[in-house]
DNA sequence: CATCGCAACTGTATCGTTACAGATTTGAAG
DNA sequence: CTTCAAATCTGTAACGATACAGTTGCGATG
């Protein structure tokens, strides 16, 4: 055979299977190469090539077979979420999920949920993802002050956003909810409605947004003058009976704060189941305000107030600054931090 | 070079990169081929051989290239989980997601979440997976009595599981809760509490469940002898504004029922704030049983009756059908069906 | 009319794996 | 001492894509 055209395709490509770059190539009449390089607008294809190349890939309906793409490059088109298992409590991951892919669904990348089960394995799937080469750039959650995922995957150089910050000297993107407003808004509403003994349903002490909580809490209670009520030995991870009882006894205690910041709707729920065990009444006795990820609250208690936090947006910042983050961008162009506001109240009236 | 060595790898692979089988090949001296068979456990290689290539595997670590395989097999090792975007309403997607991943973390696959936007666009996730071989096995939900989705993944013979079932005279696996048994079970109690006027919020018409759910509805009605309330012009696909707004015209009409049957947690929120602004309370004017995803009804409103659909538990039926459709077990041995009980009042007592 | 540079295109090798068709060795049967 | 079969191992080609190092043709330059 002439070797002039041994990277011709002699045969029409068997049909019914899907279409490759050999298909591409023996309709042209071109060379495989050419076809991969005229797809990819390379500058050594003339500009008409182009032109009957792209026309026919897209008649055809050509797509990169993504395990010949990986093979050669290494690029996997994937992006990682990496998820607790215990995560799912929150009922965060729907809209998490849902705002990620909105917009990968404009890209060539897929969503991959890497899970892990217990706290003292969160490393594992980050070295899984490094070690097997799974993904092009990860996505991680409950971020820690010194979070031994983010100095893995900086040294290791993979692209990875927090959702969170941390505080370890690293730059590196990520999107965050602003806690240390949040908690300091709240203390000033709860102030503004005459409360003065407040409580703090706080994160876990080890992840980042605890202190950021706390600080705005504490900074609230210096400017707006008002007194913290211990509930230290209790936070959002607990489980809701933990959280309920532990609050029902503070409730019944001298100490009976009068006004509540929760960190977490559903802790949210669990401290008012306390609070009515323990026969006080919210707004009569107790004021509250609630950092939510969804409306149920806001409809079963309005008397709450609340601040949305908007996951589905937060999925899809994180989704854009780990690409952007893969395309190379600096660091720094790729954080964010999205300002709470209380929500209106559901309107009783019909037709709202 | 002696064309019987040429297989085995001279050269000590460049290290850093992650263990090939060229790795093996070279530490133990034999031939690529014979190290591929080897960890497949294939008839024609010595006993004492795998062993030595199992050890030596084990030790580096090494860990099949999935671009690799893919590539040469059309195995993706892929779990494609279909959704719609606006299924994040029902925060139905977090236990699922978690409930597959328990069950894929002990086997090969990873899971892709595959989002479609519009109604109509249900087909397209499937034809894009079924045109580049995106997975090996497919789970879908809202499903249909003649879902085309079922049509298509059956006629292209791609492994997948509904969540549902259909009526179209195939034979498929699936897992259902038992949306008849429910909604019977709910009319016995609201009955068993005195109720007789009767109403349903049900799903929407095209769904498949939302003809179990009225037959169980309308079976109890007759077992139980009590009276629909026409409520059809909604259902929980709506919006909580427009539930909400329209059940209060009806608790405020002449027609008003005493009993609600709801066939969604969300869905329930929404009528209870209907109720309450027509001025009326639960187990005084009205009873509800509730289908629920998630315990915050049960906290926030222990009078409604809740029956429990356990997302996560359907998560790992969906992939363990899936996994056995793959693995070609017979589909009638993969279908399942959850049973509705009702759960235990939340206790309001200390240390529950 | 060589020679050179440039534009446009192409072949080969390779990524890691597996299907397939041998190849070699060993021991037993004839 | 052949012959054969079984047991064990191996090389080659291929999956689809791309990096790299050419090759070809052609007009401009000296």
């Amino acid at each position: 055979m002439d070797s002039k055209t041994k990277n011709r395709p002699q045969t029409p490509p068997p049909d019914g299977g899907r279409p490759t770059l050999k298909t591409i190539a023996f309709m042209t009449g071109l060379g495989i190469t050419t076809v991969s390089r005229a797809l990819k607008d390379a500058p050594d294809i003339g500009a008409e090539t182009k032109e009957r190349v792209r026309l026919v890939a897209k008649q055809i309906g050509y797509q990169p077979n993504r395990a010949g793409v990986r093979l050669r490059t290494g690029k996997t088109n994937v992006i990682s979420l990496v998820l607790t298992l215990e995560e799912e409590i929150m009922g965060i991951t729907s809209p998490m999920v849902v705002g990620i892919t909105e917009i990968l669904a404009g890209t060539p990348y897929h969503l991959v949920v890497t899970p892990y089960s217990a706290v003292k394995d969160a490393l594992a799937p980050i070295r899984y993802i490094l070690d097997t080469g799974a993904a092009d750039g990860v996505i991680i959650s409950r971020t820690e002050p010194h979070d031994p995922r983010v100095a893995l995957l900086t040294e290791r150089g993979l692209p990875f956003v927090t959702h969170g910050r941390t505080e370890m000297g690293i730059v590196h993107p990520y999107h965050d909810f602003d806690n240390e407003r949040f908690a300091y808004e709240a203390v000033r509403k709860l102030v503004a409605h005459g409360r003065r003994r407040l409580v703090l349903l706080e994160p876990p002490p080890h992840l980042t947004f605890y202190s950021h909580m706390r600080a705005g809490f504490e900074r609230g209670l210096r400017d707006f003058q008002a007194d913290a009520v211990s509930f230290h030995q209790t936070n959002i991870d607990h489980s809701l009976v933990e959280i309920r009882d532990a609050f029902e006894v503070l409730m019944r205690s001298e100490d009976a704060p009068d006004g509540i910041v929760s960190g977490s709707g559903s802790g949210a729920i669990a401290l008012i189941a306390g609070l009515e065990m323990a026969k006080k009444k919210l707004t009569e006795d107790c004021d509250m305000v609630s950092k939510v990820p969804s409306d149920f609250l806001r409809w079963l208690r309005p008397e709450v107030m609340t601040m949305y936090e908007d996951i589905r947006v937060a999925g899809r910042e994180l989704a854009k600054a780990v690409i952007g983050h893969i395309d190379g961008a600096p660091a720094e162009t790729l954080q964010s931090l999205s300002q709470p506001e209380f929500q209106p109240p559901i309107i009783r009236g019909l037709r709202a």
